[in-house]
DNA sequence: ACCTGGCACTCACATCGTGCGAGTGCCAGC
DNA sequence: GCTGGCACTCGCACGATGTGAGTGCCAGGT
């Protein structure tokens, strides 16, 4: 079936239309890379690897470009990983010295992630599921309205407000001793059973609000930071220009869906720790991205806070540049989760 | 100079050339507008507003299309203010129903004002520079980490991790206390002093970790919550999908500077309240924008949070329409920042 | 003084043919 | 099984042409 040179010759049709962006013809190809055959052999792998669907031509006579299954086999068995160059070391190694806070880490994550791939960066925020409750903040604004914060001991502030019925000051700090006393040191999976308890002998006098308090919060404790995304990189799509409406146009109304994002992302991330996972153009699950490819690896670990990162871009991609690049940038911010 | 006439000619060129998006000649005005006159007296018209410079030919034997001179002068005097339609009426009076928290409201009200005018929509948070300091809270997270949130009034929550050296949970909550009874109830101006003052006379054994903490905090109570901006409707950038570089690229690289959009409407907002801001393409402070218009208002009031929010588009847009729309959803989300 | 119809003129743009060149498939020979 | 040669295919860039929308100007009418 496929032989070696056959193999060679795949890679070099990915390498070259990959940097050129048009269809690779059989004489081109001979002089660029160091074949030891003529173009007339190439010209007959060429016809072999058409007929088992790695490659196809836009138009007859024309060069030949790589389908999805080409690029798969590419990335599978064909990509040795580019070392990053100098400057990508550096950048990588110093872009989160002196982050503020998490939404800081995620929002210098990924634009680093998108200049250094040039392409449309995604970040997950890392969700810690193991976190023990550290404090229960409550707070009135206004004589009708409070403020519910809960913090956790991985650092993560959620808040809500939420309208509660003549509220005291007293009866305020009353309700936020209780649940404190209730509820630091327990997991979030155990807080719900233990606000429920709370919830049925609440003191009469708070229950107008205690209720409406422990119902937010439950509703907190549900919620999943991971459900957040940050994007950035977008200006890389300028690239494209052309093909608007089957590559820029879909991308642009996925960025906007967090949904998608959020589906896109945990598909890819469905794999081995730390791997960086590559799909490709019709291997995506949602029709509008068949002209794309997702890079993607999870980082963080389950106690840290364990999420996925990746980059979006045409099939026609650098695939082993992109793969260190995001391999890298996610071991990075692993560590630095790790470390704090 | 300009009679009644040639001021009407302006108005249906305007209109003429925003929904159709072509040059627009004499025959044709007079044919979709009821201008009671001949073509050639149009000509004469049009060749006067040339010479003053509200419209151009983009070639010879061409049609006429406005200039940002005559868009101004269309928005400054001839635009008549376009009811919303009965969906759009619907569609601003619900949107808000429901809403968790602030960045839930910031995130409905871009995708409304996005989803209503069909361009990019930006909306900044709003800062209430009155409020007092209700809480501040210290959690130790790790053995050398802590995390600072800094509660307002207005229901501002901020948030800091920081690295502290030897922390013990009772040194920390010796110094949430002493924080804590220094700050409530002070507004955030004169937080500073008073928290360079307790800096100053600080418990000895106190200082390792007050130090590092009240520098946080200071740089907190610098910082603005209104520096913060959501952007949405990006994919409505579609539609320009021709004019790539001129128009779409600037808007997106705009769009992920904070800086610039911030900058953009802070100046266009430094005008009355609640008056809609056309800035219209060379009148915006950054070059590369100039094919763009930005249609803007401020929001809310002083007490509940003021800032402003707005869209971007083409100058070529529906300045009516879109000026009816910003304003409305101003107007919503102000009262609904009032009701609570 | 102002409007109007007529007329010659100007270009952008679409259409069509043409030639070029890159690339192919196939075949005979080494 | 590789190679050089050769005829063939087509996309595309290029130049010529015609068409039509639109203009400016002018002389005549109200």
């Amino acid at each position: 079936m496929l032989d070696d040179r056959k193999l060679d010759v795949l890679k070099a049709i990915v390498t070259d239309y990959v940097s050129s962006k048009e269809p690779v013809g059989s004489k081109s190809l001979v002089e660029r890379h160091g074949l030891r055959v003529s173009p007339a052999t190439v010209r007959n792998d060429m016809a072999v690897l058409e007929e088992e669907g790695y490659i196809v031509q836009p138009h007859t006579s024309a060069g030949r470009i790589p389908t999805d299954k080409g690029y798969r086999l590419f990335v599978d068995r064909l990509a040795t990983v580019k070392p990053l160059s100098p400057a990508e070391r550096r950048a990588i190694s110093t872009f989160l010295a002196g982050a503020i806070d998490l939404d800081d880490v995620m929002g210098r994550t990924v634009r680093l992630l998108a200049q250094v791939t040039s392409q449309v960066a995604i970040v997950q925020y890392p969700a810690a599921p193991a976190a023990q409750i550290r404090h229960v903040e409550l707070v009135g604004l206004t004589t009708d309205r409070a403020l519910v914060v809960l913090i956790t001991s991985s650092g993560t502030v959620e808040q809500r407000t939420l309208e509660l019925p003549h509220v005291s000051d007293d009866q305020i700090a009353q309700l936020r001793a209780l649940l404190n006393s209730h509820l630091i040191g327990i997991a979030p999976s155990a807080a719900a059973d233990r606000l429920a308890a709370l919830a049925a002998d609440l003191d009469l006098a708070l229950r107008p609000i205690g209720t409406p308090v422990i119902a937010v919060l439950l509703d907190m404790l549900a919620s999943d930071a991971s459900d957040r995304v940050v994007v950035g990189g977008v200006p890389n799509l300028a690239r494209f220009g052309d093909q608007f409406e089957t590559t820029v146009r879909p991308v642009l109304e996925a960025l906007e869906e967090n949904v998608v994002l959020l589906r896109l992302l945990g598909e890819a991330a469905s794999s081995v720790d730390g791997a960086v996972t590559v799909r490709i153009g019709h291997e995506n699950p949602y029709e509008t991205l068949q002209a794309t490819s997702l890079v993607a690896s999870s980082y963080g670990t389950v106690s840290d806070g364990r999420a996925t990162l990746g980059i979006v871009g045409p099939t026609r991609m650098d695939y082993p540049s992109t793969m260190a690049s995001v391999r890298a940038v996610a071991r990075y911010v692993g560590r630095f989760l790790a470390e704090g």
